[in-house]
DNA sequence: ATTATCTATAGATCTATAGATAATGC
DNA sequence: ATTATCTATAGATCTATAGATAATGC
């Protein structure tokens, strides 16, 4: 029941309904939009599945989205991939440890992202991205491009400062190198239809190659002085 | 033109074409109905769609397949991801190199895996599978589970013998890092509709990956002897 | 008067079938 | 007789619109 927010679809009689039984139902329609289009995909889906969901006429639709079409660009705008939210602020993880403690701030960095990536809303729109061929849309490139540039330069800071190793590769390959699994993992199984299980297992698995990538490319401790003193 | 098989779609008249009009119907109709799923999706493919790209009547479908998923069906058993040449022979790329240089070796196995994948109907499956759900689908989970599995087991291999650092993490760990921005390559840039010059650049990126991937977990050369006549 | 809903329906598809037509191969 | 195509069409469904109905809020 999980996202039906608790209205009973029930059929009204014609005339506007009553106060006590307004809704919003312009969100309830996109709401239930966004779940059809996802498990069905967007030429799966009708108007009048939608409508049917939230207990309304079909033609409804009509008064509160220009077509059919409409909707789903709604649903993109809102929901789509270049939402400031599907980026959490570095801020979120606690920006001091990335001086202090690299492989900890990013490890919290990847934490932050794979929360958000697993709430249901999230879930939903990569099932209706890979049910609409959006996976191969430019919006999607780009956002997924502008994570990988952040990391790089994340990463660029750190080995100036000695505390990556600098023979592995550029910033942009280790930034390849490190989001390439963790891009994977949300495309393939952070998805509407996964089980709780299939979903904790992936995010294990992102994580422990956090750590994988951690223990290849940081230096245990502060840069490596040539000072005999120490 | 690439892909339409030299024949030019042309209105027939009624009765059995003549021996030299002949064409291999079936396999035509389920090249159309490939590219057509894949740029459209099934729900977004008609049988009249299907039948014109080929410059047939749309019942002619009704005499090679039974219905309309039986044709989606068909080609996923032609050319879906459990299809034995989706994963190339190790030998293929000379087996003789995964004792003597497991990264050469390595550098091979990816190389031609990404030849196999850049193939236009290994794109178009892509496409396909990026615009119907088959990217969640169990038939595909399984066979990157199984391609996961037999790298790790190489890389177990490679551990005992000493040419790969074992303190990285676990043998099917290190095969997830491995193969996560491979996969992602594949998933995202290895499609119908992208560019020559994406999927260059996408082929390339991979291809340091396994650059990076083998500095940091491979040792240069035989297992580190204790022996101290060397 | 405006808003939010309904019923009814037009017109465009879409899948699938029936039955005609003509070439092939026994 | 069989095979490979065609034309015509039934019946379902889909998007979108027109016009009715009833509550709301000025």
């Amino acid at each position: 029941m999980a996202g039906t927010d608790g209205h009973t679809p029930q059929k009204r009689g014609p005339g506007r309904p009553r106060k006590a039984d307004a809704h919003d139902t312009k969100n309830a329609l996109q709401q239930s939009a966004l779940r059809l289009f996802a498990r069905n995909g967007y030429a799966g889906t009708s108007i009048r599945a939608i409508a049917r969901e939230v207990g309304l006429s079909e033609s409804v639709l009509y008064a509160h989205f220009a077509n059919k079409q409409a909707i789903f660009d709604a649903i993109l705008t809102e929901h789509g991939p270049q939402r400031p939210v599907d980026a959490p602020e570095p801020a979120d993880a606690g920006a001091d440890l990335a001086d202090t403690d690299p492989p900890a701030y990013l490890l919290a960095l990847v934490r932050a992202f794979l929360d958000d990536w697993d709430r249901y809303d999230a879930r939903l729109l990569i099932s209706l991205m890979a049910r609409d061929g959006l996976l191969h849309s430019p919006a999607l490139q780009q956002a997924l491009t502008a994570m990988r540039e952040a990391t790089a330069r994340m990463f660029e800071r750190w080995i100036i400062a000695g505390r990556m190793r600098a023979d592995l590769g550029t910033p942009r390959e280790l930034a390849l190198s490190f989001t390439g699994p963790i891009g994977l993992t949300r495309v393939l199984h952070l998805h509407a239809d996964a089980t709780d299980r299939e979903r904790a297992t992936a995010r294990r698995e992102a994580l422990d190659h956090v750590a994988t990538f951690t223990k290849a490319a940081f230096r245990a401790q502060a840069p490596p002085r040539r000072d005999p003193s120490e």
